[in-house]
DNA sequence: GTGAAAGCGCTAACAC
DNA sequence: GTGTTAGCGCTTTCAC
């Protein structure tokens, strides 16, 4: 009953376990060690005659390699977090490496409990964390998603939004005056260059004045997004565009004008931030801000610093810019 | 720059490694060990001050569990992955395990590389997936979700349909003859009471006749599910209630419906499959068959099988049930 | 009350 | 070509 090791299988064929490690770890020959093309064969017969099966947390401990990579995902059901998973799952394959997603789990205290050869994080906002995260980086190789950070014996992923969102928002007010912002509630009071901010700069540099009743917030879920969104196009004199914080948003508002018989773009438009693939696939496509070829970018970073964990920590950037697509094309 | 281990901090305080281990595990006092309260203050301090973390992999091998539950979610878009991913969520913070997701990635190759006290598989419909579940059942505590799987090893998660397909044909004929099917193209030929057989048999016990151009079907995402139920909803003599085989297609129909000026339920009803929170949440929530607090109580066991896998092995089962809401409300 | 020591399954020098 | 052996970091029995 119990759980064959690489001891029964030596046993079983007959040799002695470091021949059985090299056999089953492929280095018959060729490389240093020369094993007989005949006792491999042996090894491998016994070995899958007992089903054995190597042991991960023995082979961690003795190489300090999981060939794990860990993912921490805030909100699962965003298209963001969506597309980096698929993205990653693609990466990894060929790398011998197992992605696992934490999902809106605090990273903060499952990180102590669990290793991987890197850990991706996509959101450290709260207040310590740049220290708790300066702190876990000594025994864990870290990848941070911030626009604030700096590493520190860590990396950090950035988007270099520049004046992205100035082009986004000129877009809407290059033929629209009723501006609408839909975005998180803890927006609105962060400090900081926010996507918020970039709401209000546009507005006043297209000479709109500000109403407060076209700033609707949400909680971090689709149904609070949506909700928010029905409720802004729903205001007497409702706006003509809306500028969402994510591609999560927008695409909730997509669905709550057309629950309101509103066309998108005709009687609506409606631009998200992110450049998800959801928002590139769904109907009408998202016109969105955001980064390019992010995803798989960072899938390969990702599987980079898992191999090489000893270069130099450095702030990856990826440039954004304005994807014009159905949801708000251009001026006619 | 080396990680400190359980050796550092001994050294630190001034005490063995055992002592280390016994404090770190919080056997102080009260139980076998008696370890004094200044001891024990000391070897506290001294771990904080060095910033020890214990290693995962070195505790696993010796006592055999890793806190870890591992969950293989196919296609994790679908919310039916998500809500078991929040359900899952919840019910492990209590317990001290880390829920790690391996996202539409073949558990098939997977679980031969990564161990966990507990693992989810939600679908294993492939030909030889049984014996080799079987196979892996030895060295791993596994549970699967299956219609059609006997546990052999492992369990059983079983949703218990019963007549409650009829139950949503039923309902949809009541007071509709127009109704469509919106299934994944797989189904149309697979063996077995499938969703779409369900379906066939509705219409004729409702004495309606079978219309091929009713039948739409689309591979597995949201795209695909969208697109087909834009199709379905333009054809000559469009359908007024849509029998969707899953929540996920059913979430894609009402976009579809709205999209096309359609009011749900005025215009078109819809049924989906599945319960899950993103139809129980969306506007118009969705009527829909599935299990009765399956989420949770999947999560549960799960939990329940992490901690004590010595159980013999069996079948859950999950009866179903209608959920009448607003997408496709009873008859007037 | 505390420590010495064995050993979990595996890998990698190094010896033969 | 193949075997011996020393650990990796940790828990736990048993002796002091």
């Amino acid at each position: 009953m119990m759980r064959p090791t690489i001891k029964t299988v030596a046993a079983e064929a007959g040799v002695s376990t470091a021949t059985v490690s090299y056999v089953l770890a492929g280095r018959t020959k060729g490389n240093g060690s020369g094993i007989s093309p005949a006792t491999a064969q042996r090894v491998h017969a016994a070995a899958s005659r007992l089903g054995y099966r190597p042991n991960q947390a023995a082979r961690t401990i003795r190489t300090g390699k999981s060939n794990l990579m860990m993912l921490s995902l805030t909100m699962l059901s965003d298209p963001w977090s969506l597309s980096v998973s698929k993205a990653v799952g693609a990466a990894v394959a060929p790398a011998g490496i197992t992605p696992m997603i934490l999902a809106d789990t605090d990273w903060r205290t499952a990180i102590k409990r669990q290793g991987a050869d890197v850990i991706f994080i996509d959101a450290a906002e709260r207040p310590g964390d740049a220290e708790l995260l300066a702190e876990l980086a000594l025994s864990n190789n870290l990848v941070v998603f911030s626009e604030t950070l700096e590493p520190q014996g860590f990396d950090v992923i950035r988007s270099l939004a520049g004046d992205s969102m100035d082009h986004a928002m000129d877009h809407l007010t290059a033929s629209h005056t009723k501006v609408a912002a839909l975005t998180t509630s803890g927006s609105l009071t962060a400090s900081g260059p926010t996507r918020y901010r970039a709401y209000v700069a546009g507005l006043e540099r297209a000479g709109i004045e500000f109403r407060q009743d076209y700033v609707a917030t949400f909680e971090k879920d689709e149904v609070s997004a949506y909700q928010a969104a029905v409720a802004l196009l729903q205001v007497p004199d409702p706006p003509t565009a809306i500028f969402a914080t994510s591609d999560f948003a927008a695409i909730a508002a997509v669905h709550a004008a057309e629950r309101l018989r509103l066309a998108v773009p005709d009687d609506v438009v409606v631009m998200g931030i992110g450049n998800t693939m959801a928002g590139e696939v769904m109907t009408p496509s998202l016109t969105t801000i955001g980064p390019t070829d992010f995803y798989a970018g960072l899938a390969d970073f990702l599987v980079e610093r898992a191999q090489d964990p000893t270069k130099p920590h450095q702030v990856l950037e990826f440039p954004w810019r304005l994807f014009v697509r159905d949801s708000a094309p251009g001026a006619p």
